[in-house]
DNA sequence: ACAAAATTAGAACAATTGTTCTAATTTTGT
DNA sequence: ACAAAATTAGAACAATTGTTCTAATTTTGT
């Protein structure tokens, strides 16, 4: 592992461990006994830093959404893989989606990277519901305006349940997973047959 | 309205336009054009002046609320009507909702007090359900898990809506309102009679 | 082996920011 | 009217922080 990659390592286990606010790029060099000089020599601005483990999340992400392309399994069963998957990587990049928000403002590339992936997405999971409902394990009676919402809806949730679960005092390591799979199966509760 | 009234309405305004993380106390005091010095002299403290907001944004909670202790209204006209009321919250603190994770952790005492909040308000959406599902007007059906895990959905969407909306690129002005209102709309769909 | 390029440490810069301090001015209560 | 209290402006403090600069050291390619 050279000097880059580590440095984007320490970055990412500060940042979850003790929020993004109150790291900073010092910190990060002292963690790993290198110099801040050195630092801005392998990363001119902090915001390289970030956009650099946001760039990881999107690979890790399309990686899981591989998965999703075999279609010989039941819906609650990708439903399982899914949840599971999307923890991974909401745990694994904690204060992205933690920080979300702020993170977009401070750095509109990643705000249009996610917009893009977002898109992308939507139809990913509307054309998955269809074939599912075909199969009938999906409602079929759901009109596509309800449809749509739903999508957004999930995405809220997948994206924003860390943050809910922080502000509600949760701590990651124990029940959070379990707080999570409830969340996401409640959602999806209506829809499945 | 006395200066500290005016400094809780001068900083709300900055905050909502360009974001907590930019608007210093210096700004807020020349906005209003006085000094720096006399802004710390009636709020010591920046987290004191983002407190006193949020206990407005509490006392303008509790009194929506109220209203809905009336209950001589279909499902359907309470549900317009909790739109309407926490919208207008949502759009008036707008920086609290798009920052809540950011504040909470920055000030404790206001993460004590939203999830004392939660706490109360849990208990009163599920009553309220009970209520409506006697009356016929709300899936009767539904488990106790479930329901629960629901309200918890409802709170996440109500939370963080902005977020995801400020995320999305979406603007206040515009079609803000119609976007809520469809994904809460959508979130009760299943649920209703 | 050696010149060029890459890496590194540490000092220094520059800008920001919340907050405090002091002295003046204004307001308030009697 | 006048003393005490409240308010105000503006300078100054103190700490932080991202970033740059310089000179030394290490690595790399031939």
């Amino acid at each position: 592992m050279n000097t880059k990659e580590k440095i984007i390592d320490t970055a990412l286990s500060l940042y979850n461990q003790e929020g993004i606010r109150t790291v900073t790029t010092r910190q990060i060099a002292q963690e790993m006994g290198i110099s801040a000089g050195n630092l801005h020599y392998h990363f001119k601005h902090t915001e390289d830093i970030i956009f650099t483990v946001f760039e990881q999340l999107r690979n890790d992400y399309d990686q899981m959404m591989v998965l999703f392309q075999k279609k010989d399994v039941t819906f609650q069963d990708l439903l399982l893989e899914f949840t599971k998957g999307s923890y991974q990587l909401i745990n694994k990049y904690k204060f992205i989606f933690v920080n979300f928000v702020e993170i977009c403002t401070w750095i509109p590339a990643i705000g249009d990277a996610y917009r893009t992936l977002v898109a992308q997405r939507e139809e990913q999971f509307i054309s998955l519901f269809g074939y599912y409902s075909k199969l009938g394990m999906f409602r079929q009676d759901v009109p596509i305006t309800i449809l749509k919402g739903f999508v957004r809806q999930i995405f809220i949730i997948s994206d924003f349940w860390s943050s809910s679960f922080a502000v509600l005092g949760g701590r990651f390591e124990s029940d959070a997973f379990e707080d999570y799979k409830q969340t996401v199966e409640v959602a999806f509760y209506p829809y499945l047959i």
